[in-house]
DNA sequence: ACATATAGTTGCGTATTACAACTATTGAGA
DNA sequence: TCTCAATAGTTGTAATACGCAACTATATGT
């Protein structure tokens, strides 16, 4: 692979170009994924939430995953209806509510994070091991990127004109 | 940061990791910005999939997008009532519609895509040459990815089981 | 003790989307 | 030429996802 010339510009615009692609492929591709396991494709995130964390709270997972309050309290419902959640009084502050997956909750979740990461590897099939580690790496370091934005200027990219 | 996925450690599962927290980011940012010059987040992808492309349809919208052609439908004629948008019947074929950005609309457009271009520009900030064009790269192998993944399995990630 | 802040819930409106049924047009074969 | 299947696009309908605002219950600080 050889050096193109950077212009300045250049590179952000691609980036502007090629990430619009792969957010609307991955969005196609969890509103396709969303029969499974009984789980709509936000309710998953949020069961990830409640099973990477410890003790999350309903404002933790809304938190995690940029949402309102309100659409995580109905989120974590649901999945506490369906049986992969379970609340928990917090005996020092009663206001709080502390959740933790069921032990169906963890199986659940531990297959479709197996079956997500047999799609990945597919996809990285065809990469070095330095090939691989550089995606990753790159994917973190957008992420960070977007959600030290995000923090940072509350939002609105429309800022009074 | 917090715990690790469940399969600690594989490049695969990291990624699972990065990119589902890079989702949730980006989409969070766009949610946003729906309010910015009128457009809806999912009539600005439509716009820049009739802005990019030539002479297209309302079908060529819906693929451009993974969207039913319903839905393109709809957005498409959002667009064209707003005035962003102009369609002209095919001559040779006159069930089709030719689509293409009016004066405003590649206005709009271009606005946009300064204003994405100036952001990205800054998340690439800390990057060298080579770094840039490394996460350029990336994003454009894992688009190009999932939309094979997504053409060839047509979808449904769950198979009766 | 009273004002204020915080955790979570609920009511309500809007956006995004798919599916299915429909119209209009095209094109191929009997 | 007539008919029938395929295609482009539209519309009816329903589900999901989401935010904002108002609300309850609890906690904390002065």
């Amino acid at each position: 692979m050889h050096t193109r010339p950077i212009i300045p510009g250049t590179d952000a615009a691609e980036l502007t170009e090629a990430l619009s692609d792969l957010i609307r492929v991955i969005q196609f591709r969890d509103r396709d994924r969303a029969c499974c396991y009984g789980l709509s494709v936000s309710q998953c995130y949020a069961l990830k939430a409640v099973a990477d964390g410890e003790q999350m709270t309903v404002n933790d997972v809304a938190a995690a995953l940029y949402l309102d309050k309100s659409t995580a309290s109905r989120l974590v419902n649901g999945l506490i209806s369906d049986g992969f959640v379970s609340k928990e009084a917090d005996e020092s502050d009663r206001r709080v509510l502390r959740l933790s997956p069921t032990p169906r909750g963890r199986a659940v979740y531990s297959a479709i994070q197996e079956e997500l990461v047999r799609e990945y590897e597919e996809l990285l099939g065809g990469l070095d091991d330095e090939g691989r580690a550089a995606v990753v790496r790159t994917v973190r370091t957008l992420g960070r990127g977007f959600a030290a934005r995000v923090e940072a200027s509350g939002g609105s990219c429309c800022v009074v004109r």
